[in-house]
DNA sequence: GTAATATGAATGAAGG
DNA sequence: CCTTCATTCATATTAC
């Protein structure tokens, strides 16, 4: 009922979007703008969660003196301690994004020497064999084309809630203590540098042009989360 | 600084009213970007040195079983997978009654075109889509298999762990009852589901200077400078 | 409430 | 490439 006057509105953006394109403004579609939503979220629940058991096992723990930066540049990964307990390979976080980031470039991924490639640059972050990036190139594109024709397929496929719980259980914005992550987040600006010439798309993923590496690029890039 | 339920509810709104409504892609000012920039960096970075600065300290204390390997897996990249986890399906008791029969008629319910039969006489009974037939299938027959592993493989009725656990080797994890990191990739789930619905807009003014830092802060202040 | 279990779904891998 | 399996994850439900 707040946007009852939806259609003025409706207006009124595109005219926001049409001015603000053509002087200063940056246009994303929704799904990129779903995409960069997500990933802030993400990376907020991570943050604080990280934080919170850090705050926790610190209590038990010295770490005067410890660099945090260059301490521990073992890829994250379960692999190394006694924490690896499976037998199945999982792509670490970093390397997760790196292999979306591949396929969603779409090249041709299928070569046995580009998965090659592939592989090496992934073994950088966490253990991986090429058999390991095939079957997820594999796997990744056979999914996405079921998702895909599932979707399309009919107009009732999409599975939904059980028609009783719909409804039913909606307090789903539990508090959470934002504190944290506000602080965090405001603490860390020494990590921004300031070139203005780079694009949202860099964040997103969809470079094409690969300008100058500025301090900012390299970060993103040293964490492979991006770029 | 802290969220409140309304404000969140309301951006909720807001944002679907864009999603759904806004055809033409949203429009960011230059400012809006460069704070999402700063904010996305900061998050990553926090992100990969937190789950390192864990990693590290976790060495150092017996974290035996558990799996911490979704720990640092980023939400984001898994695609399709928990976004869409809150909406499961279930078998009405007609469906399931079908399907029970079917399954014990043990004919080839595997293929793709039975499959899709099913699904269109189950959608006579109810919601189904043929991914949720398919899955079914699946997990009967796996369910269905390990139960049988299990049963023949010890003649006495020793009281059996969880059911998912049987038929597999010792490097598993024993379900850990109550640790704090046991549920710390949940929280980071929930968290994201959570708050999956937060429109951006509050993302991207959420970002102000409250130095209210508690002593965990510190840590990031370190991460600053080290950046 | 907490722990155990049931179960839909995700995913690495194997077989064809 | 496709299908299928084995395992694992996440959550709803149930039992205590």
């Amino acid at each position: 009922m707040e946007w009852e006057n939806q259609e003025m509105q409706q207006a009124d953006e595109y005219l926001l979007y049409q001015t603000q394109n053509l002087v200063c403004g940056k246009v994303m579609t929704d799904e990129q703008v779903e995409q960069l939503r997500r990933q802030i979220v993400a990376y907020a629940a991570i943050s604080e969660q990280l934080a919170e058991l850090h705050k926790s096992i610190s209590v038990h723990h010295d770490f005067t003196g410890i660099r945090l930066g260059n301490l521990y540049r073992d890829p994250i990964s379960c692999v190394g301690h006694k924490i690896t307990a499976r037998q199945r390979w999982t792509p670490t976080a970093l390397q997760l994004q790196i292999l979306e980031n591949i396929y969603e470039q779409g090249t041709g991924t299928t070569g046995k020497q580009k998965i090659k490639e592939i592989a090496s640059e992934l073994a950088q972050h966490g253990q991986i064999s090429e058999t390991n990036a095939y079957n997820w190139f594999q796997n990744r594109r056979a999914r996405s084309k079921r998702k895909l024709q599932a979707s399309s397929g009919s107009g009732n496929g999409e599975p939904e809630a059980r028609s009783e719980d719909v409804g039913t259980k909606d307090q789903r914005t539990k508090p959470v203590s934002s504190d944290l992550v506000n602080n965090i987040a405001n603490g860390v600006e020494s990590f921004y540098f300031q070139n203005s010439d780079t694009g949202i798309d860099q964040l997103i993923g969809k470079v094409e042009s690969s300008r100058g590496y500025d301090s900012y690029t390299n970060l993103v890039e040293q964490y492979g989360l991006l770029g």
